[in-house]
DNA sequence: CTAGGGTTAG
């Protein structure tokens, strides 16, 4: 191998946190060769054990009121695809006698939405009389919102026309809100125009949530006119827009290419005492990212920086590409390195592109630097190799 | 003591 060849190479791998976990075994299935990697078995169980912790653990009741932690294990089961597993924790939950609280069941109705399996969350509510629990309209709400969390969009729309009346429930405006919510993710937009415009006719007014759920869809399609003369709506109703309505503004002026416009809407926003949040911050950034001008992306990654809230993931995942796209490697360098004290969760794709540039530009100093930052840390699941260096 | 709705990139 040639010496540049070596050098440039900064290949990614693996590291087992137990040297014995790292063998793999191999096997023939007819002419193929698969290859078994033994860690796939040993996350297995850890989730498994996992699972029995917890349901050890909830026979506290103490346990039981941590919201949280029913929210973190439910997601790392799901993201792991272990269905069965959450199915596991989450019926064993019913045997407890707070399940007749309503907020308890409800926290069972939306886990099961927000791991997907949506049949699971209506179950739930088909039981709830069983279950000791009154069926109200707000877990009627749990149940529609489970259904936009598994992005059962159809489903939403058909509880929503049926159930009520089978059930004698009125809905309420959290309820429209969420069937606005699901025709908007469903491509539906002239379905929830007129479920917002209806709401006046059945004498609900549209609060800032209706707004902004609106706003969103509008601005995110491209309908900047449409999206303008809501926001004259919202404001002659003397709905108040905040700062998710703002940033929803901001997102819309970005993709229409209108970036100074969007700057000066950020003033605006400071003028009205509403503080820009990080995702205020990222829709200019976004703009400035599109338009490659470094020069700005830097100078409002600073202010960000300045300003009472963080980065976060989206932040360096629009900015790091930004830099070494332009072969701006030394301020790709510091990106990463901030992004890495901030325990951001970046693909190593992303380091690899950086420490390679810097390799080829020479910075090997900073190219093991950052290897070694990485390398370091406990939160990456991954592991750099060193550039070979001459 | 446990409860419901709205935002970003790739």
């Amino acid at each position: 191998m040639s010496s540049l060849c070596r050098r440039v190479r900064a290949i990614f791998t693996r590291v087992p946190s137990k040297p014995s976990a790292n063998f793999c075994t191999t096997e023939t299935l007819g002419n193929k060769r698969l290859v078994k990697n033994t860690s796939a078995s040993t996350t297995e169980t850890q989730l498994q054990k996992l699972v029995d912790e917890f349901k050890k653990s909830s026979k506290s009741s103490r346990f039981r009121h941590n919201q949280s932690i029913y929210r973190r294990t439910v997601a790392r089961l799901a993201g792991a695809k272990k269905f069965s597993m959450i199915e596991d924790i989450l019926e064993d939950q019913k045997q407890y006698y707070n399940i007749s609280s309503q907020g308890f069941a409800m926290r069972l109705i939306s886990l099961y939405g927000q791991s997907g399996m949506f049949d699971h969350a209506q179950k739930v509510f088909d039981e709830l009389p069983e279950l000791n629990c009154p069926r109200t309209v707000s877990s009627f709400n749990a149940l529609l919102k489970a259904g936009v969390a598994s992005k059962k969009y159809d489903k939403v729309v058909e509880i929503f026309k049926e159930l009520p009346s089978r059930v004698s429930i009125e809905p309420d405006l959290v309820s429209y809100n969420i069937v606005i919510k699901a025709l908007c993710e469903m491509g539906s937009l002239d379905d929830a125009l007129s479920m917002f415009h209806e709401l006046d006719n059945i004498g609900k007014e549209p609060d800032l949530v209706t707004f902004n759920t609106i706003l969103n869809v509008l601005y995110r399609n491209g309908q900047f006119s449409e999206g303008d003369k809501i926001w004259a709506m919202m404001e002659s109703k003397n709905v108040v827009p905040d700062v998710r309505s703002y940033n929803t503004k901001l997102r819309g002026m970005v993709l229409d290419g209108r970036v100074s416009e969007a700057v000066q809407l950020m003033d605006e926003m400071k003028s009205k005492h509403i503080i820009p949040d990080v995702f205020s911050y990222n829709a200019l950034l976004k703009g400035f990212c599109d338009g490659k001008n470094l020069e700005e992306a830097k100078t409002w990654y600073g202010q960000l920086q300045e300003s009472e809230c963080n980065p976060d993931l989206v932040t360096y995942q629009m900015l790091i590409p930004l830099f070494f796209e332009a072969d701006d490697f030394d301020m790709a360098f510091e990106l990463c390195s901030e992004a890495i004290n901030q325990e951001m969760r970046l693909k190593k794709e992303m380091f690899t592109q950086v420490v390679n540039g810097l390799v080829k530009q020479d910075k090997d100093e900073k190219a093991c630097k950052l290897v070694e930052l990485i390398n370091s840390t406990k939160y990456l699941k991954y592991k750099l190799e060193l550039p070979v260096v001459d």
